[in-house]
DNA sequence: AGTCCAGTTGCAAACGATTCTCATCTAAAT
DNA sequence: ATTTAGATGAGAATCGTTTGCAACTGGACT
């Protein structure tokens, strides 16, 4: 999916929740459709300056918000760090950090949901939703 | 296990660490021993008050992070809620958060592991740690 | 039992990420 | 062009947690 593409759902989910596209916005949505990275509020606010000089965090902040509600962006919790986001076109995923350098990867393995709905299922419970993260170092050749 | 075993063994992880056991601490590590759920440091000072009363808030987090750091204790970090803390004495386990009551259930997968630790070896990582939680609601019986 | 001092205490202030308040702006429907 | 509900930026407020500091105290040594 192309970049444009993919402002274009967010602004669209933002429409239709009724908020307004503003510069800022306009600016901070054209950032999140370009990452192919986890970038945290203030990477975002970073990136969104140059095309809406002056946009301040708590806009970002708001915004992101917005988005999340709409569930067209994820926020993530990663241990030790502030909330980092993704655009949440993507199929469902789970994540790996490298404890060294930060850096995510993502991956997902249906063997691993079928086990935990059945966990779930077995103790009396429907899963809602969930979050695995594997904490990692790259493997030493040998 | 015995709660008093386990306050010996938090004692003895704090003594090896070359930390002082004050009266305080050792209400705390009593009142960590005793616990059968998950709370938090708020919580843990409010029972630590009756045996060692006065006990800071400062002091209760100073020794929570000293445990942990010794890790005899574990500090998760569920969603939108402050940190909790458990002894570590049990089996590795994971989380199942019901969403509606905070309780939190203990469960655990060996096949879930293995996928885990194939799916990091796959990608050229080894697992330093992992997280898993289910944010779960009770299944509607019908 | 008494001395000593590094480690500990309680308090209050500092912290960092995030949210909120509010007076001023502005998107976008009319 | 007018209107106004909703958005903005700046800074203050929040919350859980950590830290600085002067006074206190385990516990190792006589």
């Amino acid at each position: 999916m192309t970049t444009e593409k993919r402002t274009e759902g967010l602004t669209k989910a933002l429409r239709e929740a009724g908020v307004r596209i503003t510069r800022q916005r306009a600016a901070l949505l054209d950032v999140i459709a370009k990452a192919d990275d986890h970038p945290d509020a203030v990477e975002l606010h970073r990136r969104a300056e140059s095309e809406a000089p002056g946009i301040s965090i708590s806009t970002v902040y708001r915004t992101l918000t917005a988005l999340e509600e709409q569930g067209v962006i994820h926020r993530h919790l990663f241990e030790g760090a502030s909330a980092r986001f993704e655009h949440a076109e993507a199929e469902h995923h789970d994540h790996m950090i490298d404890v060294d350098s930060g850096e995510v990867v993502e991956f997902c393995s249906d063997r691993i949901e079928t086990l935990q709905a059945q966990i779930a299922k077995e103790l009396g419970y429907d899963i809602v939703h969930h979050r695995m993260e594997l904490y990692v170092r790259k493997r030493p050749k040998n």
